[in-house]
DNA sequence: AGCACA
């Protein structure tokens, strides 16, 4: 009649699923777990390297006889069970599932994650990279990126068997030194599963790959050795120019959302693209438009300026490598408005999706935004738990996109209905509200028809001298419904 | 050789 506290007793434990194994030699794999128990059922879960010594394991089967079938077996059996030639002690568990077992980064896929620990993006090419991996199987396609965790990789094998003989025995090792600069000293290989388990490879470049397609476009300014900055008649460096701007913004004291950030840049001609991310603790944007002129336009005009009154929020800007965003069609960060109003508005009907696991390792987020400029979209691909990562985004709703392959496996997503970002007033400064004609403030976003709801920009492009042939934006985006 | 994880 007892119904808690009372031990169980010693070796009598109810038979489980679940079942306790010791004595393993240190550190056993689970693939040894799985040789040793497979041929009494199917394995659903493991955990090993459990206890002081990381010489215990457990192993869920998925029927409750295939587990008892194990334990009488090797409870009659002559030989007992053995991994490596040691003796494994095996008793049911006293609990009935392993829980919490894995790690994201630990289920088996064909897609490993590299993490090349000290070492420079710079300092390993996608060539070595290739050249290592090789060693297992056929490699098919990789992509390489920076994010606060270091340089790393996404490497596709055809198949979870390669990747786990390559994880395997690459995991905590390193890249021989011979392929590697000189001035670098150690560099260690951390490697784990990505949920992925094709990668979207756009360009062959120097940070992506994908050797089972050879047509693939080389991105003309992905290649290492055009990126070398042109230098000019005068012997100085020229800068390239670019339909996309990358926007530091200096003494940012007030939000600066893509509305804010669309609403200046579009007075010079027509957004295509804005991405918002964090650089080294700074906010930085870029700005997309169709040509490179239009571009050339807005720097000139918006260079130095700010997008508040009172020096808040100042605009510095230059030409990024990248010609063509590829952003989240619709989230807090960016925008996407080359795509049709009506696909987005449908895309936001769609309901009852899980929460996609958004861009968790999002593997066109890695070659799309590398170098420099987009660590924070990288961050994106922060490791942490699937399902938490940045908002769910509609357009992956609206067959938009193709690249995330969203694991069914993960619990814990829940679904949050987008209803649109909302502007606070509080993004507005205090004194600086769009109507407000002060010294340096015009009327000229309102005369142009531009209402923002949450505190639009007082910044007047080109102070004053509106560029040449350069007319009212049109109305603000009205893909929200505002 | 004797039960993880939160």
């Amino acid at each position: 009649m007892s119904t808690s506290g009372t031990p169980q007793f010693r070796y009598t434990q109810t038979p489980s699923k679940v079942l306790h194994l010791r004595n393993l030699p240190w550190e056993c794999a689970e693939e040894e777990l799985i040789e040793l128990c497979k041929p009494f059922g199917k394995i659903v879960n493991t955990k090993c390297n459990v206890g002081a010594n990381r010489n215990q394991a457990f192993v869920e089967f998925a029927d409750l006889n295939q587990a008892i079938n194990m334990v009488s077996y090797y409870a009659s059996s002559s030989e007992p069970a053995q991994v490596r030639g040691k003796t494994v002690y095996i008793q049911y568990s006293n609990r009935h599932e392993i829980v919490n077992n894995k790690s994201p980064g630990d289920v088996p896929g064909n897609v490993l994650l590299v993490t090349i620990e000290g070492v420079e993006a710079g300092d390993v090419s996608i060539d070595v990279i290739h050249l290592v991996f090789s060693a297992f199987g056929f490699v098919h396609k990789i992509a390489t990126f920076e994010k606060a965790a270091g340089f790393q990789a996404l490497i596709q094998f055809n198949d979870a068997e390669t990747a786990s003989s390559a994880r395997n025995a690459l995991d905590g090792r390193s890249i021989p030194r011979y392929l590697l600069p000189e001035h670098v000293g150690s560099c260690h290989l951390r490697i784990s599963y990505s949920a992925h388990t094709d990668l979207n490879i756009k360009f062959q470049s120097h940070r992506s790959r994908d050797y089972t397609n050879p047509y693939l476009p080389v991105n003309p300014t992905a290649i290492e050795g055009i990126m070398q900055p042109a230098v000019g008649p005068d012997g100085k460096k020229k800068e390239l120019e670019s339909n996309v701007l990358l926007a530091s913004i200096e003494n940012m004291q007030y939000a600066v959302t893509v509305d804010v950030l669309h609403t200046v840049f579009s007075a010079f001609g027509t957004v295509q693209k804005i991405a918002i991310f964090e650089k080294n603790g700074q906010t930085q944007a870029l700005v997309q438009y169709p040509d490179v002129n239009t571009a050339a336009v807005a720097r000139e005009a918006l260079e130095g300026h700010c997008i508040y009154d009172g020096g808040y929020c100042k605009l510095h800007l230059s030409y990024s490598r990248h010609t063509d965003l590829n952003v989240k069609a619709f989230s807090d960060k960016s925008r996407d408005y080359t795509i049709p109003e009506a696909s987005l508005l449908a895309a936001q009907q769609v309901s009852g999706y899980p929460a996609a696991p958004a861009a968790w390792q999002n593997p066109q987020a890695a070659p799309m935004y590398h170098g420099n400029e987009f660590s924070g979209a990288a961050s994106m691909q922060a490791q942490g738990p699937p399902g938490q990562g940045p908002s769910w985004d509609p357009a992956m709703q609206a067959g938009r996109s193709t690249f995330v392959s969203v694991p069914s496996t993960f619990p814990g997503q829940t679904f949050h209905a987008s209803s649109g970002p909302v502007y606070s007033s509080a993004a507005m400064p205090p004194g600086s509200s769009p109507l407000q004609t002060g010294p340096t403030t015009s009327s000229s976003m309102a005369s142009r028809g531009i209402s923002q709801p949450g505190g639009p920009p007082n910044l007047r492009p080109g102070g004053g001298a509106s560029p040449p042939g350069v007319g009212p934006p049109g109305a603000s985006p009205s893909y929200y419904g505002q």
